[in-house]
DNA sequence: GTAAAATACGAATAATTCGTCGCATTCGCC
DNA sequence: GGCGAATGCGACGAATTATTCGTATTTTAC
């Protein structure tokens, strides 16, 4: 195979001025209104600039393609969602069991929010998944969980970390998938509560090794 | 919003003849190639039907659409996969811990197999994931778990049950996505150890109700 | 052998798509 | 007020797409 030309990803060139700020700012909401009322399929360079009220050149002044766009929502997304959990992690004042617990709760939260984006971005996901900024991404949620099962898993190879860590990304996420606008506040307590259970009973009584 | 017209997705017709019961075979099986050598991106009416040697004319014969296609190739997947499980589970000369042990060292290793399919499969999934035919298979998986959790969570619910073939089905389903083929026997052992352990130790020591 | 049904063909069509380019307008600053 | 840089415009080219339809060929039934 041919060494691909990997698809810039990244913003073409900065705003400077306040009104391309806010031509960006635009598009990026026309781009999540676009996105979410029509679909991921639907999801056209010109429907998101008309719906800016833009024209599709002024968008390719700052986004150097389509997948730039898709790829910017979901930066901003995961910066959201990592900032809350962070910090659920980092707060030593109380045991790590009950962080995880909290952490899923939030979460699960989370995701029921923004299900709309959520779901378009996770089918225009091929879109701008193969770009190694998008890779970036992942690594880092992924460094968010190991370095918190130290604390859960004590003695455990780094190795060992690094698969649970794996496991439970992509476990909560799935479950975060699952979790849509129309869930009642009860449907994710209980959808929480048994994770929790799940999960921290499983670290409790965590075979020695193996 | 107008009542859409949903899009067909069974086949236009059946095939009679041998020629054209061989003709529907080499669409799927060029459908197979062009999925995973190319990409759900690139799965084109024209690319399947110049690498079945055939054309495209041929195609519209028998499929109505190209989401037709694919949700043909996955219809056959699940039929596969189900077909396994299912006797899997209801083999009562073993315990049900031990059964949910083997289904899932087994749905795992399934999985490694047909990974480059499945992951095309489920890039492609929007284009035919709405249609009602599709919510059928889903539908048949839940009521699969549902049954066999009856064995292991006695006392539990209709809904409870419900709830838990859902989360099930979830994770497996994600861990499963996760299996690609360069995974080694052992790294899928490990993965099914973990998730056995994470179960079975949830189903044991399960809350008597909440 | 022959007529009708089934099958196969593939050029033509109609829609969409992305991304560019030359030019017009506006801004920041002296 | 005026000049260069930044910004904005939108018609347009080139490419790809799904699907149809009139016609040609092959099979089947009698």
């Amino acid at each position: 195979m041919p060494p691909r030309a990997k698809p810039r990803i990244s913003l073409r060139k900065a705003p400077q001025q306040t009104r391309s700020t806010q031509l960006v700012a635009d598009i990026l909401e026309a781009a999540i209104h676009v996105l979410t009322r029509d679909s991921a399929r639907r999801f056209t360079t010109a429907r998101v600039a008309e719906r800016a009220g833009v024209s599709v050149g002024s968008l390719y002044q700052y986004f150097p393609n389509k997948e730039a766009i898709l790829f910017r929502l979901q930066v901003d997304e995961w910066a959201r969602t990592s900032a809350v959990l962070r910090g659920i992690l980092a707060d030593r004042t109380h045991p790590p069991e009950q962080r995880l617990r909290t952490l899923i709760n939030t979460f699960l939260r989370t995701e029921r929010e923004e299900a709309d984006l959520r779901a378009a971005l996770d089918d225009a996901a091929p879109l701008y998944r193969d770009a190694p900024e998008a890779r970036a991404i992942e690594a880092a949620g992924h460094r968010l969980f190991t370095a918190f099962f130290g604390e859960l898993m004590p003695g455990a190879s780094r190795r060992e970390r690094a698969v649970m860590a794996d496991l439970v990304t992509t476990i909560m996420g799935a479950v975060g998938d699952t979790v849509t606008a129309d869930h009642s506040d009860a449907d994710v307590t209980r959808k929480a509560t048994i994770l929790g259970d799940m999960l921290s009973g499983y670290f409790a009584r965590r075979p020695a090794r193996r």
